[in-house]
DNA sequence: CTTCCAGTTGCAAAGCCTTTTCATCTGGGC
DNA sequence: GCCCAGATGAAAAGGCTTTGCAACTGGAAG
């Protein structure tokens, strides 16, 4: 499921700049398949370069986000979290105990948005589907 | 559309306290059908009684999410706005040029949701579905 | 291999939204 | 009217994120 990703070879054919902290700060990304916040990913980035403060981590995931390269989650209740853009849409399903974040898709919810959107006289550019919801008792 | 609602006879059957500026907040939601933040609510409020403060409001509004009589939208960037719990389930298409929110309901999707999390092995408890548009051009 | 400066950094401070602390006040049962 | 648990305002604190600023550095140019 883990697809290699470089980030470092985007950034700079957009003529960013590749500093010792981005670098440690796109590896720890490239490497991740979860769905951190900034501290996370601060403190995995720190074990590679321990110069990387949380400032950085905030202005390079802005960075990114800017580019298109990755996505900012809010969550209910909690930081923000980011994964990488590059995967197809997707919505998420949040494990109410756990904190776990389980990925889905389905086209029919997708048509249906557009469907109902429209009949508002609407484009959607966006949305957010998050279901939150603990595991079913085996029955 | 707007529905007149008793929120004092509620909280006061809760055997909660009814104080003046609880009673100003109460009537402006109750005369509120769109989605004000805590600072809207505040401000609205001041104006029925202006020995409201912003922190009673946040107290009042938290009391009532408790009591389950309203609920609280953290739409992107920006303030949690809040709504009365009285009606039916709705999701939400927020205007991005004018920030209007338009609510809407569509069963189907609420199946289809309820269907994938079953299939993940999951049980709803609630969920957030917003969409983000812009009017669409008359074609 | 140096020079050089716009871009980048860390730290501290500030910003936003929301909650908490605390001393004072008051709704409403008796 | 009395009385006190519960409520209040003001100010401080909290959690997350961005910004200001002086110092530093990547990497193009020479």
């Amino acid at each position: 499921m883990s697809k290699r990703r470089d980030y470092e070879k985007l950034l700079r054919d957009a003529g960013v700049r590749i500093t010792r902290q981005r670098a440690a700060i796109l590896l720890v990304l490239s490497d991740s398949d979860d769905h951190p916040d900034a501290m996370e990913i601060y403190q995995r980035a720190s074990k590679v370069d321990d110069s990387v403060s949380l400032t950085t981590v905030y202005r390079t995931m802005k960075l990114l986000e800017e580019k298109g390269e990755i996505h900012r989650h809010a969550f209910e209740g909690g930081p923000s979290r980011f994964e990488h853009a590059d995967s197809d849409h997707h919505d998420h399903l949040i494990d109410l105990d756990t904190g776990d974040v389980i990925e889905f898709t389905s086209d029919r919810i997708e048509a249906l948005q557009r469907e109902i959107a429209a009949e508002l006289g609407y484009e959607i550019v966006h949305h957010r589907l998050e279901l939150y919801g603990r595991k079913s008792k085996p029955s």
